[in-house]
DNA sequence: CCGGTCTGTCTAGATAACTAGACATTTGTG
DNA sequence: CACAAATGTCTAGTTATCTAGACAGACCGG
């Protein structure tokens, strides 16, 4: 059973709620279920049942529950408020990364002054690269949220050949380039910033899988980083052996 | 800038240490360098000083700064990357990385009928395996707890044989296993399990990279197969393209 | 070595979060 | 209707969090 902590900078109703909440979303509690009772959460996570009750005033708020005095706390039945999950799976060949999703441009690229970037494409100070801002989705949910960087000097009016194939593989492919590689990746698990879960949406509190990745051409020089942030709900990666 | 809300049911310093460990996490804090001091931090999320310095505390207690008295706050430098590839072997990376390794055997290998593990293993129904805890220590720092199987028909006696070297790839070799390559690998971002949390002194809602791994015999057959799970604080994992 | 700028450590008080208990109101059931 | 079980609403007191201010100790540049 999942537990509260005190003490630790989050207040004991805050917990409590995005305990309710996920059990909710994750469809643990079925909708139209009952709850168990304030005074009966309140012994279950040791805490008085007042604290329970503006756990509860926060998922009513939010559209999860609905109480309805004398009777009880219900788990209120929506058709699409928040994304139930339902956990797929999305395999998919850790070079092939780019390619094949249903993308959406989220900000028309623009070009940059290379501040972090710089080193990972191998450039210097006062060279320019483009990024550009897209979000996957597959089954109509939301799968990723990708921020890509190009030099700039090197691919020249980049950004309106990608607007028009939508992929990276073609796009440098009008360059010239007709093979690339993965010349190393970076997963680690984190906390979405705000304005990442804000646009993927999901809650703060739910973790990512954040990859940083660096293409290159075959003689080696980076042609492209990207940093793609998947819902860890909804993605496994799926390293083979080999390919 | 990143705002603080009060009365959201998260405690401002909490907030506050969220805010700065993602700073840094995500680079935008280069590693060595001077933090903000705590009266301008303050002054910035409009707080005070000492609600800052609380904030400070946690980020020294993750160890992602380093406080100097009379110099500054200084984002401590650090990054264990964790290379992955087809050959992938713990003790040799740790070693290359050159911290002191340590790992704890948390229970005594148990024999134990193959649920969810069998068709990782290719094994039937009634075909037993061995399950081997473990928890690893770099630097002093938790940095992972694993449970790695392996089937028990093939390896009589192994348990008592990992007992004495410590390492997979010895053990595989006193079983005539010179070479062993990694079959397939899954990573996912997760929140830990309370078991797992416990073991890994990390609080539930940091996130953790879940790794799954076959690692197999060169004819295909599978040897071992392992969840490991790596502190996501401390721990990249870094893929290289080619082996 | 002196003054400015940091961190470290106190004390005291204000505000938010939590607890404890009492009692009212609504609902379903025997 | 009487009763049990739920939510709704008070009051009072405790604990955690945040603020305010003062001062000590370490560091650095002039």
């Amino acid at each position: 059973m999942s537990e509260i902590e005190r003490g630790r900078g989050v207040a004991l109703w805050s917990q409590i709620g995005d305990i309710l909440a996920d059990d909710i979303l994750k469809g643990r509690l079925p909708q139209g279920q009952m709850l168990p009772s304030a005074q009966e959460l309140a012994t279950r996570f040791d805490v008085n049942r007042h604290t329970v009750r503006r756990a509860m005033a926060t998922l009513e708020q939010r559209n999860l529950v609905r109480t309805e005095q004398g009777r009880g706390t219900f788990v209120q039945e929506q058709a699409l408020d928040y994304p139930i999950s339902r956990r797929t799976r999305f395999n998919q060949n850790m070079r092939n990364l780019n390619v094949d999703t249903d993308t959406e441009i989220l900000e028309d690229a623009r070009e940059l002054p290379p501040t972090q970037v710089a080193e990972a494409l191998g450039l210097g100070r006062n060279e320019y690269v483009y990024r550009i801002e897209t979000m996957s989705r597959a089954d109509g949910h939301i799968v990723d949220h990708s921020t890509a960087y190009f030099p700039a000097a090197r691919f020249p009016g980049l950004p309106a050949i990608y607007r028009r194939t939508q992929s990276v593989t073609q796009t440098l492919n009008e360059f010239g380039i007709t093979d690339y590689v993965r010349k190393h990746t970076r997963v680690s698990a984190r906390l979405p910033d705000a304005h990442t879960a804000r646009l993927m949406k999901q809650p703060a509190n739910r973790p990512i899988l954040h990859v940083q990745s660096i293409n290159a051409d075959p003689r080696g020089m980076p042609v492209q980083y990207g940093i793609t942030r998947f819902s860890g709900d909804w993605v496994q990666l799926v390293l083979m052996a080999g390919d």
